[in-house]
DNA sequence: CGAATGCATCGAGTACCGTCGATGCGTCGA
DNA sequence: TCGACGCATCGACGGTACTCGATGCATTCG
């Protein structure tokens, strides 16, 4: 089985590589880039916002199709992509699948870049 | 209109939109994904890296190419990128084209996912 | 003035991404 | 049990991004 799951190869230790790293490697410039790129999107970018405002922490699939004005599965596809970068968790309960935000995860996306 | 004036004062326009605006505006979600866009590549963090970490803060078009391992018009075209999103500036000085990073650029794009 | 150097632009090829209709799978209610 | 509902996946289409060779423009040097 192709188990192709890209995960940020080596460097436990590091877990958020600064680019002020001089030079910067390009293995750890790759990981990095695929992080920005989930961000790099507006439709997820509403996605994150929905959730960080969210009254209880999470949202219901059901409940971003209407605001975003996309698709059900084009919603579904961003979730994804959301959920493989890290920022997001899924939970299914019951008939529906409620996301919650990784804070984390976006905090180390944002110390790569502070100077 | 009575439009609230919750904007952080000091930044003249709304040049740094945080996600944790509920809900994120179409519109800024599209300027602010075009900004992550362009540190969404391996290749623009590392000429953001050499950047940060250039001893006069700023490193000439030619002495890119080498580290980087691209050619000069991909390496010309990655720095126009980031030149259109702000995150860098060029100056050209004789022959060679100097490079800058605007560190006030890369902390709009920090401060827009600080959770 | 002519040759050489540094950088930007152009054009083409390839690959990837966002989007949606159709479809499949799992869950709940009647 | 069966139909309805919620969500994920598939297949396809159009658009966009990355890359490089070829070329053009500006500047410098001999």
């Amino acid at each position: 089985m192709a188990s192709d799951s890209r995960m940020i190869e080596g460097t436990e230790d590091v877990c958020c590589p600064s680019i002020l790293q001089t030079p910067l490697d390009a293995g750890e410039a790759d990981g990095l880039a695929r992080g920005f790129q989930a961000l790099a999107d507006p439709v997820r970018l509403r996605v994150l916002s929905m959730l960080a405002g969210a009254a209880n922490g999470e949202v219901c699939v059901c409940d971003f199709v209407g605001p975003l004005g996309k698709s059900q599965p084009t919603v579904s596809h961003h979730l994804k992509v959301l959920a493989e970068a890290g920022l997001v968790h899924g939970e299914r309960r019951g008939k529906w699948v409620w996301y919650s935000l990784d804070r984390s995860r976006l905090a180390d996306l944002r110390a790569a870049i502070n100077p």
